[in-house]
DNA sequence: GTGGTCTAGACCACA
DNA sequence: GTGGTCTAGACCACG
């Protein structure tokens, strides 16, 4: 009996603990309606990412798959601040991140729309600072043992996963 | 005569401009006696990435390419701390970052060492680590109508770069 | 007949990317007609200048180079509105906007005039308003190394340009 | 007595007008440590132009007269915002405003200098911008009679009076 | 209803 | 002590 019981609290311990765990790792996992079809938003809380980059880079997935269109248009700051539960000040930060890449236009008291003019295609500088943010991860890959075409493999699936939007 | 001086002038004036611009982009462009051969750490100090990191970056990098060799000591806090111009909380912080990755070790009250034992190869998690890493930036390529190829080019030429040790 | 052609898909390509263009950065670039010529009014929507005031200063250049004459009519708030594909209420502001400055005359349930009064010279007001909108802009062209001439030549081009009705 | 009385009581009214003018018109007048001078702030409670933006010029005119030199530090954002009665946020915004554009540079957790490397000189895309600031206010000018001379010798006397430091 | 601006107050990581 | 981030709540002007 008593082991039982003792069974039966440890369970309720773990799902307190599974729980606490799910909140602190993604504490949004919300829906946001773009265009006819639905777009999942992860946020991870815990993360050392501020909140409004993880947004952005959501967003900016969105765009690499074609399931945000040029032209189309985002929530407003306030709905969409409200369906993933965070402040309109971030969303708002995450929105002129964006436009400061020129991903997406803010029209004042209008409303935000992905930009509607072709994004160009990367600029010297650009690929450059990519590159500066690639390379001390691929450093760390090396120090890992990972083999050149390993690290090629791996890119080659993350591109085809965000292509087909698998997380 | 004239001709000469001119040179001359020119010549110095040059060395002003190279210095003024090298100290500012990069706070610190030192040298640090490790092992037999010398190696370059450069921080840039208007950057966002914290200047622990982008030291610790280095360093992997000076690991991945086989400059720093496994058992080979690193100048001690405080040496690397006045060598650097930088404050001695700062070095520490990038030796237990690098120690929390297993590349380094901390032996207290007698130094660091690059990681004597075989550095394992990238566990799934640590692989799953550095893809998280990657993704938004490759997203962020697509965007910028990078095609797959590349992007794998890209990759490979850092690889390269990181392994002949070039800036 | 295949060089033909090529020559006219050209030509309508490069059609439609203008037409594109112009769309996205002038939501509206109409005609209107005030008194016997036609007046090209182009408002940029992803502005941060509020939609009234850059049809109140389009109306202003207008006034500036003779093309609107005092006593002249502008076309009613509903079909200006409707001409520009705008909003009602915005017309309505800037001819407002335009009335407290004293540019025209609104003539309840009769039309809207230009001054038919003479207007009269700037008050010392009147300048000192003026002043205190350009010297920030000054003070930013002196921080950009611009001369006092370059800037001088600067206004005396946009004269001319504003007399000429060169965009 | 009935007259003393009322005189008093309107002394008193015009007194409580004169204070909530001034309160109104300029809600702070302080003075900040820049290098060994100090240098004035004014900042417009009741004004169109965003607190933010007003800072910002104010900074733009002390480098435009040499008063804020290359490398030298601003205050912090929380130093700043309590001398001048604002909120941290609001000078956060002016200075990220002003590096958007290159005039200072925000070293994270370290502190805010006026830009070190030199600052080039305007480009075409930045005279063009300029310019077209400047335009509206001069066909203003030209409707209220103000000759291409009047408006030069206007330009030429601000240059003046921002390098002198005159408000 | 939209974004822009401003305030107040909080915690954090870096240096 | 610094800037960065986040939240909560407010008013405003534009459309």
């Amino acid at each position: 009996m008593q082991k039982a019981y003792f069974l039966r609290r440890v369970g309720f311990l773990y799902l307190l603990f599974v729980l606490f765990t799910i909140e602190q790792m993604c504490y949004t996992n919300y829906i946001t309606k773009g265009g006819g079809r639905d777009m999942f938003i992860e946020i991870k809380a815990n993360s050392d990412v501020p909140i409004y980059i993880q947004l952005a880079n959501q967003l900016i997935e969105g765009i690499a798959r074609g399931e945000l269109k040029p032209g189309e248009s985002l929530p407003s700051v306030r709905a969409f601040a409200a369906d993933l539960g965070m402040n309109m000040h971030t969303v708002n930060k995450a929105y002129h991140y964006l436009e400061e890449k020129e991903f997406i236009q803010i029209v004042a008291k209008s409303g935000v729309i992905i930009q509607p003019n072709k994004i160009p295609k990367a600029t010297a500088d650009q690929k450059q600072q990519l590159a500066d943010q690639i390379r001390p991860i691929l450093a760390e890959g090396i120090v890992l043992k990972l083999s050149e075409e390993e690290m090629v493999d791996m890119l080659r699936e993350l591109v085809r996963d965000i292509k087909e939007g698998i997380q």
